[in-house]
DNA sequence: TTACATTTAAATGTCTGACAATTTAAACGC
DNA sequence: GCGTTTAAATTGTCAGACATTTAAATGTAA
């Protein structure tokens, strides 16, 4: 392991830092017990509490997992899909949330990237993930929907779209693009009349998948993109428009 | 600030997700202070350490920030791309390559996602982009590069490409199925034959994004990776093979 | 011999208290 | 009025201790 050198940040920051290049380059494997915070504590000259800050910051981002007991101790951690989307989703959304993104900017780049899965999507879809998809547009032509779960039937639709092209690692990178834009979606106001239309693509979407038309879903997705980015706008106007109530 | 209710994981992790819950949900804003780490252990009825244990887990995921100092403290941090993009890189990376996924399905991802970025780019390339891929053309076409920096240069002309679309939601997107390939492009070896036939692809997409030719792009690119599974499928049936060396 | 209960050792999790380093604001002196 | 010093607040670090957990080692009885 790699020591501080004289002086700069915070040596927990230093130490986690060293740690983290280590399992990066490959010269700490998976599973592979790290010594207990007493070694380390001994050899990078700091304290325990020192030592643990630094642990923490790599089990926050899942490099390392922890355990008690006689046998345990830091283990660098197989990184699984799930934890990996859950830390892409966080900074996704925390990115666009925090930046201003436009609506615009966001939904470009959401449905390009869903256009991307579109011809793999079409060539492999399975009966399951196309019930996925009509179990979700049948709840979202029911009645009582509150908006806010017709937005999460609709990111539900289109992660199955994504899933549909039976690729993990796509699937991995579309769920940031798909979950992040929820907070903006969740800030529109779907009518009626919007909701019966969205039901419209999402249909068109399904069956082509279903016959294997890439290029009929890719049309859908494009007027889709084209509709939903007339809603947000609306919304948008109306956000940046001065206080001016009803 | 939520409490922790009785029992369950570590008591840092608690603190850190209920912090983190009241980042996400907006209730604490960007700049905002947190209390003290006194007030906190105060709050939430445990020791310093363990408050800052659960700080350290936040800024390990650049949700806060902290400055020493009589009006320091934590901070909501302003989550931005280069942040954002290191994040990205990181976790794509170790997902690929502690989860054994294949070349093929990397490489399949990868293309994917930037096709979606062809349309955009071929529309909005500046000659500012154009001159880096065709600086990026220039250095692989040296006869003296070795296989990494060709490597390096790639994923540069890749993301000159990406960022041609002048989407910063899609760069971040695609930085990291961009950036996670490296480490298994790194182990091809590029012949003089092979860097040619890749210095021709890179050509005719710059050719085509420059004349604003998107299915063109699309076209090489598409052409680019069909070729670049060969080259890997080559790597990887050569490791897959039982030890018999020369 | 086998099965079960007990002990033990090693490691992480947590607490207490203290001091060092840093940064800003206020007090002070000229 | 301006530069300097002081004070206060806060994070960074350390030392030592105890609590809790876990699995192996040991002991005991059927």
């Amino acid at each position: 392991m790699k020591i501080d050198p004289d002086n700069k940040a915070d040596l927990s920051a230093q130490i986690a830092e060293a740690i983290r290049e280590e399992i990066m380059a490959g010269r700490l494997i998976v599973d592979e017990r790290l010594p207990s915070e007493a070694e380390l504590a001994d050899h990078f000259a700091v304290s325990r509490p020192t030592v643990r800050e630094a642990l923490k910051r790599l089990a926050a981002q899942s490099l390392i997992r922890t355990a008690r007991g006689a046998f345990g101790g830091a283990f660098v951690n197989r990184l699984n899909y799930p934890e990996a989307y859950g830390q892409h989703i966080t900074t996704s959304t925390l990115l666009l949330s925090m930046n201003r993104v436009s609506f615009d900017v966001a939904c470009e780049a959401r449905y390009a990237l869903e256009r991307a899965c579109t011809p793999l999507a079409a060539a492999r879809r399975t009966p399951d993930t196309l019930a996925t998809m009509r179990a979700e547009i049948h709840r979202q032509g029911q009645p009582g929907l509150t908006d806010e779960s017709f937005c999460a039937s609709d990111v539900t639709f289109h992660r199955a779209l994504v899933d549909s092209a039976d690729n993990p690692v796509l699937s991995y990178q579309l769920a940031g693009a798909v979950e992040a834009m929820q907070p903006l979606m969740n800030m529109i106001t779907f009518t009626a009349r919007s909701r019966e239309a969205i039901v419209g693509f999402h249909t068109r979407i399904a069956d082509a998948l279903e016959r294997h038309e890439a290029d009929v879903a890719q049309a859908a997705l494009s007027e889709l993109e084209a509709y939903t980015l007339t809603l947000g706008r609306d919304v948008m106007a109306a956000r940046a428009r001065p206080r001016q109530p009803a």
